[in-house]
DNA sequence: TAAGTGATCTCT
DNA sequence: GAGATCACTTAA
């Protein structure tokens, strides 16, 4: 089996459609020293629109979330309550908000620890899914089957009012 | 269960 | 500028 690095057209689809297909990839980073360390996605939360209550990007575009706004296949990082990373990646066309939070990596569960697991800090906010940003994705050839995995609503967002806050918009493998 | 932590956003 | 808010974690 060949591994394939997902591309931003991969991204540039429903959210809801590249989350489920999303789990079961594989995040690659290649640290400062050149050692690359690879895991697979078992968490994941999405985000999707104007409309969700409990995006960033519910209040309209600002300086942090506006790389929402922008092409898919581009990593949105910030830092949540002064001391944890949020990794995500952005999906969907341009000028579409939308993005997947990565939450938890096989072996690293909790999108806090998993960041500070691969040291992924701002410095990978803007810029692209791919190789030569040194975190990427890649298909590794293992699909989670429709019974492997389960939908449940997200973590954290209760403020988002009840309709939103409950969407099962966050997927996990059992 | 509560507090730490600091960037970000929304008012003045 | 000041104040509130937060897509969390850890230690009790």
């Amino acid at each position: 089996m060949q591994y394939t690095v997902l591309e931003a057209d991969f991204f540039n689809r429903p959210t809801l459609k590249v989350a489920r297909e999303l789990l079961g990839k594989h995040l690659v980073c290649k640290d400062i020293k050149g050692e690359v360390r690879v895991a697979r996605i078992v968490e994941l939360e999405s985000y999707d629109g104007f409309e969700d209550q409990a995006s960033h990007a519910h209040r309209g575009q600002t300086p942090r979330n506006a790389v929402m706004f922008g092409p898919a296949g581009v990593w949105y990082v910030y830092l949540c309550y002064g001391v944890h990373w949020m990794l995500n990646i952005v999906t969907g066309p341009k000028d579409y908000p939308a993005a997947i939070l990565i939450r938890g990596l096989e072996g690293v569960v909790g999108p806090g620890r998993l960041t500070r697991a691969y040291g992924i800090d701002k410095r990978f906010d803007c810029k692209p899914a791919l190789p030569q940003s040194s975190l990427w994705l890649e298909d590794r050839g293992e699909p989670v089957p429709e019974s492997g995995f389960e939908r449940t609503p997200r973590i954290g967002v209760d403020y988002a009012g009840p309709v939103w806050a409950r969407k099962p918009y966050r997927f996990v493998i059992k």
